[in-house]
DNA sequence: CGGAGTCTTGAGCCCGATCAACCGTGGTGG
DNA sequence: CCACCACGGTTGATCGGGCTCAAGACTCCG
């Protein structure tokens, strides 16, 4: 745990337009309860599922993932965790973890207080709401999941997922010359969608000489939006604005 | 919508253990902005998909549940709701259903008013760090259903969901005499856990053959929790307590 | 240069989907 | 009263999407 490296008001995330601002007394409100900075490697365990754990954080940078797995090893990943995103929340709520947080890239975690939720909730209830409203957002989108993997075809999900991610990390800005570094390989999609690491490689293949998107070195780019719906069969329009806490 | 039939303080669900008290206080609060209950008969809409949606409610008996559909009515059945559930809460911070309600059997549902959600955060933190306690348990459900539709065979979801059911209604004491009545047909199953209508009727007689339940007349019982535990690979103990809004 | 991790491709098989009946029950209208 | 039908459950037969097993190629790194 380092001491804070950069002061809140300067804070990157809080520049970005998609981020709802706060006023400046909860700004200096939010840096009084700010630990420090995390910053961990790719691979890294962020929260160990089954712990303990009542540190809350948001992902300042970097790609994380929410998963759980079986006994024997067989792992479900249940959604990526991008920029802005809070990590241990539900755990929080519940004491303990039941999933675990890992890291895709390089990621930089902005630690708070053990009490910090609480004291918001009690100092500023609008953002304890869009405490709420990030809570109901992952939902949302563990939802889409969860119709993807039970009622799409391989292709179907491999689109939805695609697209997915393509329109997150473009609100985020992380999309830069119509070109977005992906630091996920096969097996983690293939963790996403519920389908087999053989198999997920084929899906991948079909849609990419369907000329659907390019993807290649970990570069995703060129992605067809409307021919992606279009084959995931239906699509929601984005959700633009969001709190940042 | 009906006048309120019952003051809050006789409520049903208030006088059950599995839910954490309320102050008085907060009873009246509550009392004072309740619209009015609504009854609805099995397979009626309480939310649809895609239509804006402002209205909170808290169901009270009987039960309904979260779905999403293709533009082709494939249908993914996201969560069952049970007495003591919000619904609405994520169509309520997007001003829009992304998923759609439906009853299972006859629901008695609580409204409020339009703005009661912000009147909870502002006059009482516990409360709204309770509505956020159920948002993320919501979730927390969703994420097993994923973990269980991406990752189990057809016999393990089954186990899981039959295991995950008992327990919820048995902390709610719908269970009586070991026997819990079941209004849902094998298509909501098959909905629930991602396969089809005809591999779920077979899936369901192989595990009755094996004795892990019982299941006849619409009636569950005689359930095996540690046989049912060991085949879906993995348990996590309940969560007892949980407020209510 | 060896080894680990990732991606790719081939071959065969099986779990679960699909198609198609049939049964029992309960409601409904002639 | 009963013919009819809608709905839910059941069963058989066949098909195919996706899994498994196996091996090889490429890249990066120590």
């Amino acid at each position: 745990m380092l001491p804070p490296s950069a002061p809140c008001t300067k804070c990157r995330l809080r520049q970005m337009n998609v981020f709802a601002g706060n006023t400046p007394e909860q700004v200096s409100f939010i840096q009084a309860r700010k630990v420090g900075e995390v910053v961990l490697p790719p691979g890294a365990t962020i929260l160990e599922e089954g712990q303990k754990a009542d540190r809350l954080f948001t992902l300042l940078s970097g790609w994380a993932f929410r998963h759980k797995t079986l006994a024997d090893g067989r792992r479900q990943i249940l959604n990526i965790l991008l920029p802005g995103d809070l990590v241990g929340l539900q755990a929080k709520m519940f004491d303990q973890a039941h999933h675990g947080v890992e890291a895709l890239s390089e990621v930089v975690l902005c630690g708070f207080t053990r009490d910090h939720i609480w004291d918001v909730f009690r100092t500023f209830p609008d953002m304890a709401l869009d405490i709420t409203w990030l809570a109901a957002n992952e939902e949302r989108i563990t939802d889409e999941a969860l119709l993807s993997v039970g009622r799409r075809t391989a292709a179907e999900r491999m689109a939805w997922l695609v697209l997915h991610i393509w329109q997150r990390t473009e609100n985020l800005d992380l999309v830069r010359d119509g070109a977005l570094p992906l630091p996920i390989t096969q097996a983690h999609i293939a963790d996403m969608l519920g389908l087999s690491l053989v198999h997920t490689n084929r899906t991948l293949q079909a849609l990419r000489r369907r000329g659907l998107f390019e993807l290649s070195g970990g570069t995703l780019r060129a992605v067809d939006e409307d021919g992606l719906a279009r084959l995931a069969r239906s699509w929601e329009k984005r959700i633009p604005i969001r709190p940042l806490f």
